[in-house]
DNA sequence: AACTATTAATAAAT
DNA sequence: TATTTATTAATAGTT
């Protein structure tokens, strides 16, 4: 009636199981961080996209804020070339990504039609093969040097204790 | 030799039971945090300020790029152009062709090295947001009317759930 | 969505 | 600050 052992670490395949689990553990997961802000007086900000690309969020001030405070304080430390501008010309990835992002955030503003749609599409395929093709050589040069690779998940870093 | 009731839901002010409290549930709730986008390979990024000022952190890929993600899903639904992601005028959709086919003959040139897969792995993200979001617009008009054509605003995170 | 058997989190004590 | 333990809280599986 229960589950017999302890829950396991990893992605939950079926689908049905999965859905109903996440949803229950996104309302715990929600339901702790509300609580410790108002436990402990602190400033809690969780954002959590879906795999589906559904947004959920919580702040006990704002997002917008808490990020900003968060930069303020120097963002981890890391991003030190961030504002500066090696402005090559349309081979400089971050001048591509703010490109994208104006699109991104221009369709989800207002009015894409469907021609806007089918753009989008087509870009979206060739996006998804250049990524592909440039993990594909990653990994190739990977394996014959050493070099270190893109985003993994990472656990939780530890900080030290507040003297209050 | 255990509490004796369920914790009352209030900023605690014992400072020495609170401290130890605070580190305790802090370890608890990044605990939940990790697990969950770990189970549910969501995109999970949490922030928190101590009553002291101290910054902990956890982003299953990193606080920054949630933190645009987010910003170019609409920011909860509010302030479309306003964060740092874009800011120009994206109103053209003209002229969003010609960007849009512009990035797309980029991304598929060539010689994209490793620093650049990053980059466009974020772009995915964010091309696969606004691409939804359309679609579901889409969808919605042509329940309403019958055919193509503008549509009213809707909220970006109308998404159901789901996929493998 | 409500129920229940279990595991997980955690407050207080040591 | 780490360990222990008594309890409450979260939740996986069922209905």
């Amino acid at each position: 009636m229960a589950r017999r052992g302890p829950v396991e670490l990893r992605r939950i395949e079926d689908r049905t199981s999965r859905q109903v689990r996440f949803s229950k553990r996104r309302l715990g997961l929600f339901k702790k961080a509300f609580e410790f802000g108002l436990l402990y007086d602190a400033e809690v900000a969780l954002l959590v996209f879906s795999p589906a690309g559904r947004l959920y969020e919580y702040a006990s001030s704002s997002i917008e804020d808490t990020y900003d405070r968060y930069q303020a304080f120097g963002g981890a430390g890391k991003n030190l070339n961030e504002g500066g501008a090696s402005t090559n010309n349309v081979k400089d990835p971050s001048n591509m990504q703010s490109r994208l992002k104006e699109i991104a955030s221009w369709s989800l503003q207002n009015n894409a039609d469907d021609a806007d749609a089918n753009e989008l599409e087509k870009l979206e395929k060739l996006l998804t093969d250049a990524l592909e093709n440039i993990k594909s050589k990653k990994m190739l040069a990977q394996r014959n040097s050493g070099a270190s690779g893109g985003n993994s998940t990472i656990s939780p870093r530890e900080q030290e204790e507040g003297r209050s």
